[in-house]
DNA sequence: CCGAGTATACGAAGAGATTCGTTAGGACAT
DNA sequence: ATGTCCTAACGAATCTCTTCGTATACTCGG
């Protein structure tokens, strides 16, 4: 009696951000694909750990699921942007006092290998957020 | 048989998060002190929860405590900083797939309250480190 | 039709996180 | 000394997360 009642999206856990990520990277898949992508990286998980999962991401809205064919295909409910934004957000408010910049100086700072294109790439969004203020 | 035994820091949950914020904001504290800073955000937060959570956050190495007073008072064992690195790891790693930069961009893109010092701050930082490149 | 192989569904165990109730002891005013 | 008021200490209930074992069902080649 819960299925429907979503209004705003779940935080996805650890192991859950896993098995989305997976399903941005392969897009819509079976649960055998899943499982074969995440093996690579974690020899140990079982086939039924990732099927339990989808189905308990689908019970909160994170996946959705084409079940015409036998082996039900899955995919991800939320994108990548989105959830990124909400994580973001969370450690902001969680970690920063609400203080974004804050977090910015942290993640730049020490920083051993940010490379020149993404300073540059940060550096031109910097002058449209400048321009955009002093309209 | 566990006490001393740590190599690297642990990573604290939401709840002892919390916990550390009220004490770096407030300073070595007594378990009250901690109480009444936390009650005014969770009118509900029980005193007994925070004295656990402490105890707890003292047995993973989080915090230190001076009990030669009856009230006991502690203070964080590691620093906000400390922290904020850890946990913004922790994000890159996991939702940005290693890419710090991706998530600088998060943070500030959509950004309608960057306020302009701020900006300012981040430019300096990236001037600081396009130099250190050039080296 | 039957068995081997592959799928989903279900339940439950174990670990970790969160929250308190209860107990017991020290301080101190009466 | 006794009752009141703080305090810390424990233990336990509850919830969430993570991980599988087992049961059951479908499919297809022989």
């Amino acid at each position: 009696m819960k299925r429907k009642s979503e209004l705003r999206t779940v935080r996805p856990t650890n192991a859950e951000l896993n098995i989305l990520r997976a399903l941005w990277r392969l897009g819509p898949s079976t649960v055998r694909s899943v499982h074969e992508e995440l093996s690579r990286v974690d020899r140990n998980l079982g086939y039924t750990t990732v099927l339990k999962f989808l189905q308990i991401m689908l019970d909160k809205g994170l996946v959705k699921r084409e079940d015409s064919q036998r082996a039900h295909v899955y995919r991800p409910a939320v994108s990548r942007e989105q959830t990124q934004r909400q994580l973001t957000r969370q450690l902001i408010d969680g970690a920063f006092d609400g203080s974004r910049s804050q977090l910015v100086l942290q993640a730049l700072s020490g920083a051993d290998g940010v490379r020149p294109e993404e300073l540059a790439e940060i550096r031109a969004l910097l002058d449209r957020l400048q321009i955009a203020q002093n309209n």
